[in-house]
RNA sequence: GGAGGGGUGGGUGAGUGGCCGAAACCAACGGUUUGCUAAACCGUCACAGGGGGUAAACCUCUGUCGAGAGUUCGAAUCUCUCCCCCUCCGCCA
């Protein structure tokens, strides 16, 4: 969430930033006048509860002096009620204002193009080449079914559909890719975690799951607990409530956990074989800056990203997202879509965003500059890959005419073998 | 799941109704001493939210001793509910 003191200091700039993003603004007055109604109500609550104060200490001092303090006592007992009355309905406009403020987006950064739709997405970099075949490439959902080596049937047969089983050296290829993917992001100065894949409430609140997109989990009724969309929940909560010496910062996490995603609303066209699943494995990459980094901070993790598909010799792009295709909580993002030469489009296997200090405000987590006040951090996060799309994407890229793969080298010593099928 | 014990500032830990935002120690920071380091000594040292101040400095008020509710003029301290940790029992990969 945005800071209550720049939405009142800066109103016209938080407006300008949610009209931007293509939502209504009209959100920031109703913030602004909650606001306003909490600071009047606080300053004649605080001015009750000093008076108060005051007398007790009065009220001890006569007693112990041995004198009657009975007439103070009951002046303050209807102090004390009035105190109450006021207090209960501070707490509720104070309820309001922060579901209030749980609802307004963050702002995009200034080098944000404008726009509404992801056509309005810029390509900014590209890498690879459509490279020449003297075949008709199969889609990865024809591959796998004659290789045997994910089955989508079963699947559905067991859970349910977009639920895919791996088999024998899909299984494997599988393997492969995270551990390829976790030692890169180590070699990078990545700590890597293995976080829980449940979290509680407070924690999907932090990184703004809830209460914006609660649609989109699998939630564990009985005991609160939500299974996680992607390992930036629990990451990025890791260190929840706390204050960071300021030089222990940047930190930097990275993840292997499976994904859990209802993908409401989203049947129909683009869901086919590996294109959107209910489960998926993912390498998520987390870091925790000082805001005057946070920028910087975003382009080397999208390095770190990039990186790993021209390691896979995989043709891709670079999307700079526009101001209406940011998330809820997003100020800059970025998505690296892979070449799919099998289906002749694109796929989305990573996204890079910046988060400025929304989540990091939302979840208290702070550093404290040498000798100053704690400050909030910077949060940012990005796919480091997403595992379906890319598996989707390599064996179409590396299939042979006989409906072979050939396995990328860089892998080789994560599989044991070089070619499947 | 059952029984018992416990959750206090960055850490250890004292505090069972008012003089407690909280002793003491450690850590950290500033200083004195010192050729340098160490040691010693002195000082500073929680977070948040209001109000005042042009801003910083600063002044002032309020809240916070796991969370919430309650008793009381007054709660770290008493009561209730919940969460978490420890010990024992049960169950179990």
């Amino acid at each position: 969430m945005l800071d209550i003191k720049f939405i009142r200091e800066q109103p016209d700039i938080v407006r300008d930033g949610v009209r931007k993003k293509g939502e209504d603004p009209s959100r920031i007055d109703e913030a602004l006048k909650l606001d306003e109604q909490r600071r009047n109500l606080l300053q004649k609550v605080e001015a009750l509860k000093s008076r108060k104060n005051n007398v007790s200490d009065e009220v001890a001092r006569k007693k112990s002096k041995g004198e009657d303090a009975a007439a103070l006592i009951a002046e303050m007992r209807t102090v004390a009620e009035e105190i109450k009355g006021l207090d209960g309905e501070l707490a509720r406009i104070e309820e309001r204002l922060h579901a209030s403020l749980l609802l307004i987006p963050n702002i995009p950064h200034a080098s944000v193009p404008p726009g509404r739709t992801p056509e309005e997405n810029k390509v900014i970099a590209s890498w690879g080449e459509e490279q020449e075949i003297d075949f008709t490439p199969k889609p990865h959902w024809e591959l796998v079914e004659k290789l045997r080596i994910i089955d989508f049937a079963r699947g559905t047969k067991i859970t349910g559909a977009g639920f895919p089983v791996y088999v024998g050296k899909g299984a494997r290829l599988e393997r492969a890719l995270l551990n390829f993917f976790l030692d890169e992001a180590a070699a990078r100065g990545y700590t890597e975690l293995f976080p829980p894949l449940m979290v509680n409430a407070a924690s999907a609140t932090g990184t703004g799951q809830l209460p914006d997109k609660e649609d989109q989990m699998y939630v564990v009724e009985r005991d609160g607990f939500y299974l996680v969309p992607t390992a930036e929940v629990p990451v990025t909560n890791f260190l929840r409530d706390e204050i960071l010496p300021a030089d222990q910062l940047p930190v930097r996490y990275c993840a292997s956990t499976p994904c859990f995603r209802r993908e409401a609303g989203s049947y129909g066209k683009d869901v086919r074989g590996l294109n959107r699943v209910h489960q998926f494995n993912k390498v998520e990459l987390v870091k925790l800056v000082h805001p005057a980094t946070s920028y910087e901070e975003l382009e080397s993790m999208r390095e770190d990203a990039e990186a790993l598909l021209r390691k896979l010799g995989l043709r891709y792009h670079v999307l700079l997202m526009c101001a209406g295709d940011l998330g809820f909580t997003q100020t800059k993002k970025y998505d690296l879509e892979v070449w799919s030469i099998g289906q002749k489009k694109w796929l989305e296997v990573s996204s890079i965003s910046n988060f400025e200090s929304f989540q990091a405000r939302r979840m208290n987590i702070r550093f404290r500059p040498p000798g100053g006040k704690p400050e909030i951090v910077h949060t940012l996060n990005g796919s480091a890959l997403a595992l379906p799309r890319v598996m989707a994407a390599l064996l179409e890229q590396y299939q042979t005419p006989e409906g072979k793969v050939v396995v990328p080298s860089v892998l080789h010593r994560y599989t044991g073998f070089e070619i499947i099928g």
